[in-house]
DNA sequence: TAGTCATTTAGCTAATTGTCAAATTAAAAT
DNA sequence: ATTTTAATTTGACAATTAGCTAAATGACTA
């Protein structure tokens, strides 16, 4: 692997929502912007962003269906290694309250979850 | 692990020349810093600075010895995959024109070295 | 003790990065 | 077709970072 790819993995990793992210999608397999936008708490434009990142560093693949993205892992060539010990290394209280908050957010259907997110109310009292 | 020092290890690794450092490290063991500085090729106080980070991540322990300073890599608890990926990933034409330099460093005194450094001449015309 | 030297720290500039707001694109729904 | 909506792109801004020079520190040496 070029030194640069190797760079470009490392600091695709080393910021603090990219590896929520991560650590999110060994988990949950696949997940769409609007999921990661609920979990992340940041704007879409900022989920977008690093999101483009992580795929530039070859992290992760996206598929279009309809109007959302759906985002997955996708193992470049001998990187499991390195999975695995950001997966221990990640381990704590805050990826767990993400596995819980997520836990949530996939429960419920996209429509409503992008519902949810303009400040619509789920359940009209 | 805390998050937080993850996050550092990552952020520390993902460094062109502290990358290089850490390469050099696994396969020379411990050097000083005024030969990081000529296989890196910048200042000390470059050097000094990038070792610093290295160190706050956890990654290098120091020691002094007169007026030099010998680094060498701390395997913090859990993290040989993560030293054994990096070093495959890096592994290329770069990484091994450092070696080369590192050898020819490592075969002269650190005062020659030193002398060499500041302009002078090894070997007087 | 004074001088020399390797390393570190401080102050600066230029480049990079994370975030958001606004504009744009693409797909659905009416 | 027109409007709405999810996602991306673009531009702006603040914060961070790598590198330099110059000055300070700490340690040998004459």
């Amino acid at each position: 692997m070029a030194m640069e790819t190797t760079l470009e993995i490392l600091k695709a990793l080393s910021d603090k929502n990219r590896a929520r992210v991560v650590a999110a999608l060994r988990r949950f397999d696949e997940l769409c912007a609007c999921q990661v936008t609920e979990v992340l708490q940041v704007k879409g434009a900022t989920v977008s962003r690093h999101m483009a990142i992580l795929q530039n560093a070859g992290l992760v693949e996206s598929r279009k269906d309809g109007r959302w993205v759906y985002y997955k892992l996708r193992n470049p060539a001998g990187s499991e290694p390195l999975f695995q010990w950001l997966e221990k290394a990640l381990a704590g209280e805050e990826i767990e309250a993400d596995f819980q908050a997520l836990e949530k957010i996939v429960a419920i259907t996209r429509e409503d979850l992008c519902r949810m997110q303009r400040g619509e109310d789920c359940c009209p009292k």
